[in-house]
Parts: C-alpha cells; structure tokens; sequence
DNA sequence: CTGATACTGAACCATCTGGTTCAGTATTGC
DNA sequence: GCAATACTGAACCAGATGGTTCAGTATCAG
C-alpha cells in the first residue's frame, strides 16, 4: 500500500544530523553552492559536499552543475511524506490516550 | 523565540533508526512491554530497552515501571513540533521554486 | 597561456551507534 | 521458600558516520 518507505527512510536518516537541517534553513532562504553553505559552518567542501550528496539520495535537495559551481536547492514538496507520517502517528498517540481513560 | 529546539534535535536523531519508527508505530497500537516490543524483532531485550530510553530522552514516549514490568506508550502531540518544523521548510521550498520562475 | 577558483574522489581517522552477552536485582506464582 | 520471569547495568564489539587532508580536474578571468 503505502510504498514511500525507502524515500522515508533516507530522509529521517538525512534529517538526524543538525548541520543538514541547518543546510536545509539555509536552503528555505534560496539557493546556494557547496562554497556558500560551507563557508558558515567552517567545514571543508568535501565535507559539505558530502552532506548534500545525503540531501539528494533523500532527495529534499537537487543540485545542478553550472560551469564550476554546484547549485543546490530544496525540493518542493519533499516533506510532505513524512510530515504525514508523523501525523498519522499523533493521530494514533491521541487515540492510545483517550483509550488509557476508559479501560 | 521557537525554543524547542534541544528537544527537536533528540527527536529527530531518534526518528533516524527504522527499528526505533517501527516501535512507534507499534505502539500506535497501544502500549506494550519491553519483552512485547523486543519479540517481533528478535532482538535481546537490553537492546530494546536501549531504544525505548533513547525515545524516552527525545520525549516521543513515555514509560512506567509497574511491578517487574515496564509498559511503554507513545507520548500524545510529541510530534507536533517536528511537523510543524518540517512544513515550514515545505513552505519555503515553495517559495523559492516560485521564485526561480520569475528572476 | 596562466593562475586562481570551485569542486571532486580517494584514503584515512576518531567517535558514535546498534547491537550483543553476562551477571546481577526485583517480582511473581506455586 | 524457590524457581521462573522481566528487566537492568556494565563491558564489549563491528560497522556506520562525520569529518579531515591531499592530489587531482574543469572552468573562468586577465
């Protein structure tokens, strides 16, 4: 039924580390290179680059080549798989609760 | 401001295992025991309660000791931070995809 | 052409993570 | 009281993860 579950699964990995969540605030604020996002955590390229070869095997961000600079980007709609996911499990938690009430 | 911050960072590093998102959705279906959530997967019930403290600390689920028995449940609205956070980003991938139309 | 810029790939490293086993302790059922 | 049950803490381990450096390659500016 619900096949999302691979996608899922690279994106909750993805979004465990802070630096990527960070990269992905910075990303809500437009586009930016590997220089660009590097630049503010004081981290190597190869490690930003990285990071958003993470982001991309999740695919919250894409990226695209332009001459010698790599332009990244957040992907529409990406967080809407598991955004529902967790509702759905609140949605649950809810019911767990009220049922704990009347036993 | 938002200061929920601590919490988030627990909840997502929590979120990133499967077998850890898989005892979540178990216990949507109610609270079980160490034992009863360590059986399906097969694994020791120290390894378990690894897990379900790590969830504990990111304050996803809450337990009680009841006689030798610690029974486990899913804490209600946990997730409402971590969803709200996530359409946030939605909304401004939006944006920016808007944006890239009109330069 | 030349040098600087922007990235990339390979190799390496320390630390964190998810798991185990083993030896307890506390409860429960007979 | 005794044995079985349910968990717990400590110690350990292999592999993943987040980072680095170094030696390239490709592009851009002068």
């Amino acid at each position: 039924m619900v096949q999302y579950q691979a996608t899922v699964d690279h994106a909750f990995a993805a979004l465990a580390d802070p630096t990527r969540r960070a990269v992905l605030e910075r990303l809500g604020a437009g586009s930016a290179t590997i220089s660009e996002l590097a630049e503010p955590f004081a981290m190597s390229l190869t490690g930003m680059r990285k990071h958003i070869r993470l982001l991309e095997e999740a695919e919250l961000v894409t990226t695209e080549k332009v001459g010698r600079v790599r332009r990244c980007m957040l992907v529409p709609y990406a967080f809407e798989g598991i955004s529902t996911w967790l509702q759905r499990l609140d949605r649950f938690a809810q019911v767990v609760e009220r049922t704990k009430g009347a036993p």
